[in-house]
DNA sequence: CCAAACTTCATACTTTGGTATATTTCGTGG
DNA sequence: CCACGAAATATACCAAAGTATGAAGTTTGG
């Protein structure tokens, strides 16, 4: 067994993982030794379904794949991953590859694509560029959704108000745009600074910048 | 005041360009005839030096060229082409190409990579999003270098006060933070919204966060 | 060396921003 | 029915931002 010794400390490292899916025993073998032998986290699997069927590990995390999977092909695999939440970065591995596949795979975000046999090398490089976008797409994820969050919690007045305060106009200028007196702007504006947890109107123009406030002419 | 009013139209007809680089004559000419069916300016060149010595023509345009070129490898032109005021997407093509060169290409962002003979529609659909990649870079690129071209107008003290302002300190806190009194600072304030053309925090707010300020390690 | 620009600060004043205390209206849900 | 939150508004007041005028020391390039 040999479980570390970690306890339900809240800042838990992060421990990087690497989730392997391949039909190929000795393959899957092979790739779980490489990795561990650089301090990784592995995971392995035998067909997408088995991992469908597990629950996604913490991040930083990423997947290297087989394009040829039993069942689903690898890039069906990707593009239904990319909309789930189970969505990370993906390496691919291939025997018999063609361009256009790769091409497909590329577009689709891949980080890498690699012709068997590989250099364990080129496989670690990818790997670890993998896990590096992982860190940072969830990061930045983390950020929108918690404003998105706070933003919601907000009245349709609020938001209506932290739209046009954070678009530049005056108290004054609001009020008279949507009709109100600016006392009553002030309020809400208040308000708005209050729920979102704004220590500035600096801060409040960049959340408003995350949630994509301003460009919602149509 | 010679010129009569149809000399001075700001806004001129994009005219969206692609850019042929093939050793191949008949594929050029081939090309040239698909782009222009669809109403698209076309650059017809031999090899890369002979681009490379003629001017850029305006956007949006982007470019086709085969893997293998006389002299120069597409993809060390693809990276020498990144790194210049020439820089636009790029769309290869390839009658012999490999899984590695495709990853390549594609990392290194092309938008598309063909292998012969492929179907016109593709092609046509690959330069609409090249096209679209280099207007909307272009754009974003403009708007980039206008605000950096005013931010540099900026004397150092003013830079200072405009980075502190846009991360939410009130004037006296500035003051305090660089040993100043409050009026001076709001004299820098004003001059920075002055010379950056910021027709309110909001605005100036987020020209900071354009030009990445805040950030400033070290 | 001198003019021009940069930097600093003061005093005085106006405009915004922000908070507090009330009051009124309206609609929802217990 | 009533409590409660949302919305709107007023009055009053204080804090912060912004502007104008004046002035003096420092830098810097021609």
């Amino acid at each position: 067994m040999s479980t570390s010794s970690s306890s339900r400390t809240p800042a838990a490292p992060p421990a990087p993982t690497v989730i392997v899916v391949d039909d190929d025993e000795a393959l899957r073998e092979a790739l779980s030794s490489l990795f561990r032998s650089v301090g990784l986290r592995v995971e392995l699997y035998g067909s997408a379904a088995e991992l469908l069927a597990a629950k996604p590990p913490a991040v930083p995390r990423c997947l290297v794949l087989d394009i040829r999977l039993p069942g689903v092909s690898g890039l069906d695999f990707q593009s239904q991953i990319a909309s789930s939440p189970m969505n990370m970065p993906i390496i691919f591995m291939t025997g018999h590859g063609d361009i256009p596949m790769t091409v497909r795979a590329m577009k689709a975000g891949a980080v890498d694509f690699l012709t068997k046999p590989f250099r364990d090398q080129d496989m670690l490089d990818a790997v670890a560029t993998a896990l590096e976008n992982d860190r940072r797409q969830s990061e930045a994820e983390k950020a929108s959704t918690d404003i998105r969050a706070l933003y919601q919690s907000l009245t349709a007045r609020e938001k209506e108000v932290m739209s046009l305060v954070t678009s530049g106009l005056m108290n004054k200028q609001v009020a008279a745009q949507i009709n109100l007196s600016e006392i009553t702007v002030k309020i809400h504006r208040g308000h708005v600074m209050r729920k979102m947890n704004a220590k500035s109107l600096a801060d409040l123009v960049r959340m408003a910048e995350t949630l994509g406030l301003g460009i919602t002419k149509a």
